[in-house]
DNA sequence: GCATATCCGACCAATTTAGTCGGATATGCT
DNA sequence: AGCATATCCGACTAAATTGGTCGGATATGC
């Protein structure tokens, strides 16, 4: 029950985007919050591919936000760079045995999403 | 962002015995919930010393909970079972930048807590 | 046309997770 | 007492995931 380490560096580098406003280098931003380059630019395809930034190749290139930063929640981020999208895929389920842990882990994933979405991007700069 | 094996092992046992009121082995359970037996052991031994059950040696022996399966929260399962406590240790705390993602990791952590608190052992009998 | 960007896939090392094995210890039953 | 049945305990291993790297293709501004 952790948040890797994608997400974590991918919300960084979106609040360092919404602070800066113009288009920045997966470069500039990895030197300012110290997140290996490589690994950053990989979060970044998957945050384009979710449609959450908007790439500028070439030099002056980098990414933008496609949306305001109060329209952008942390939800949003997380699921983008999250892999794995259900907290539990549960076994008792597979086997047809009548199990209601399923609803636990139902109401602990609804819950987390809810917790999640509350939080924008615009409340992260303050 | 995933719950482990060893945690969704964990509760289906704990309904199990929940279920039975009396004395249960972990050969039984392992065989009721199709759940590897050494591994169950290993769950269980967990379990035990977070005081959620008691052994009793020997021949008969077994498991039985430690208190009133309305007593137990699932969050007193889980917690027992997840090694890292923390859902992020947030590197940017370590680097002393001012950072308002540390504030979302504790607004989840703490939903989180609260949901599997409101769930009772003895609701997912019923 | 060159420097600066993103893009893309293969690769790799470290860690974690899930599961195994062997044996010690405790207890009920005959 | 002796045996079967339990938990207990630590070392070990295989597979999966995570975090990170590398090389090169593509796009764009100056």
């Amino acid at each position: 029950m952790k948040i890797s380490k994608r997400a974590e560096y991918g919300l960084m580098a979106m609040v360092c985007l919404t602070k800066n406003k113009k288009t920045i280098s997966i470069r500039e931003i990895s030197n300012i919050e110290v997140i290996p380059y490589e690994f950053l630019a990989k979060i970044f395809a998957k945050l384009e591919s979710a449609k959450l930034v908007k790439a500028k190749h070439g030099a002056n290139g980098g990414y933008v936000l496609t949306k305001a930063s109060n329209k952008i929640s942390v939800n949003d981020i997380i699921s983008a760079l999250e892999g794995n999208k259900k907290t539990v895929d549960c076994v008792c389920c597979q086997r047809k045995t009548k199990c209601l842990a399923k609803d636990v882990w139902a109401k602990l994933e609804k819950s987390l999403n809810k917790t999640l979405e509350q939080v924008k991007l615009s409340d992260l700069i303050k």
